[in-house]
DNA sequence: CGAGCACTTGATCGCTTTCAATAGCTGTGG
DNA sequence: CCACAGCTATTGAAAGCGATCAAGTGCTCG
């Protein structure tokens, strides 16, 4: 993982990296200067919990660079991830100031935060925040509702197929590359939280992943470099046929 | 089921049985009424389909009265399903032409529609639609990831009784009873809709609820007629502790 | 009365989990 | 420099849970 730490540099909304995908996407240059009224960022460690199920919220954000993860636990201690948290993704719940799930930074991480009161009230005055976030909402919905397939009816191949395509996908938008022919990216999950994010065991995420590099499937470096020879391949092993779907 | 068709009086905004809950709920008068002039109801029998997967709409709407299930089905037939729609439930996605899932009504339904484009445009300029519908997309995800739990990390019994246990809990709200002691429902759902809601098979759920039904955890009558004698004790057997949670 | 449907129950199979041992890597301290 | 702890990951063997295949029941409707 990365070593040195972040750089962090606090900046102006109008040179932001998120701006065009953030909640504050449709957001003026006055409305922007509103924002930054109450905005202020945070840094986190690879590791480190940003929030945990339960606690009271006194800020919402979004995340500027760095993953992070959404997760459930029941108290015997399972746990299922249920979301995963890219550069641009919202956190937190307007109108509710508990908690509902943990999120932890998988790697280093920042966070424009911004304080929830004021936030709230300006996003009932605010209709371009109100729809930005309801776009994001829906979005967030889909993309729930594709993985509950995946976590209902899938195989254990079935899921790492699935969850290689959907890394991949958005490793390729992210990096504005195409999503054909071979691709290559970095895990950005240890095996346990892929287990968490599959339903499955961290075991069984090794196998299958072993058995889809000696398919051909993938090739794998150093236990985190995947090579994807033919993503047409991967998704058929995903059960996707070729069509899109699968967002995140 | 019902026998007769539903009773089908469309009817005034002001008089609406979902109005405090429905998509509608913050709209003042003057917007129900502007609401009303892209208005219109459809009925829909037991098993018929109201949306396939990858059409066209030209409408959203809300589910008036009736149930109705949304469900994502792969290539070679396997199906998952991602949503359960009860009166006032949203169906339809502003902003989106192709319908994402298949929408069927489980009972016969009546749905209050609204033209999709002058839907649209009204949002746009209406923030107290887009606000009820943020908060309800909200709540809907929430589900959904609750759900990821239940498909991901929960055993066979365990999804039985968390179905059971959701499905008393909004039978009792619905009725404006309390969730506490003995609680008295009908299944909506076939066993088939049950396995594609829980991951499972038919024949899994067939066997699950008859242990549970053995271990006195709940009477059945009838194949759909259930009694829970102790709330505390289901919510147990379906891994949740006494706890809230668990939203449809 | 027989067809069709929803459901139940039994027997067996196989995938994923569980338990366990081992490998590889990194950082620490003698 | 090497030994060792701690972590991530791999692999093997055995067990268990849910799926699959297969009857059979009970009910409704024509």
């Amino acid at each position: 993982m990365v070593k040195e730490k972040t750089a962090f540099v606090p900046h102006d909304c109008v040179d932001c990296q998120i701006r065009h995908r953030a909640v504050c996407a449709k957001c003026d240059v006055t409305e922007l200067e509103q924002l930054e009224t109450f905005k202020y960022y945070r840094t986190y460690e690879a590791g480190q919990t940003i929030i945990w199920s339960g606690d009271r919220m006194d800020f919402v954000g979004s995340v500027v660079s760095g993953i992070a993860t959404l997760t459930q636990t029941m108290e015997d201690g399972r746990t299922q991830m249920v979301g995963l948290l890219l550069p641009s993704d919202f956190v937190g719940r307007p109108g509710r100031d508990g908690a509902a799930y943990d999120v932890v930074a998988t790697t280093d991480l920042v966070m424009c935060c911004f304080r929830k009161r004021p936030f709230e009230k300006m996003m009932a005055q605010t209709p371009h925040i109100a729809q930005r976030l309801l776009e994001m909402t829906l979005d967030e919905l889909d993309a729930a509702r594709e993985w509950m397939l995946v976590l209902g009816r899938k195989t254990a191949r079935e899921k790492i197929a699935s969850l290689l395509s959907i890394i991949a996908r958005r490793d390729a938008t992210l990096n504005l590359r195409g999503v054909d022919g071979e691709m290559v990216f970095d895990l950005p999950l240890t095996r346990e939280a892929m287990a968490d994010y599959l339903g499955l065991t961290l075991e069984t995420v090794s196998r299958q992943i072993s058995a889809l590099k000696r398919d051909g499937v993938i090739q794998l470096e150093a236990k985190r470099h995947v090579t994807v020879p033919d993503f047409a391949r991967l998704m058929e092993e995903a059960g996707d046929d070729s069509d899109g779907g699968m967002l995140v």
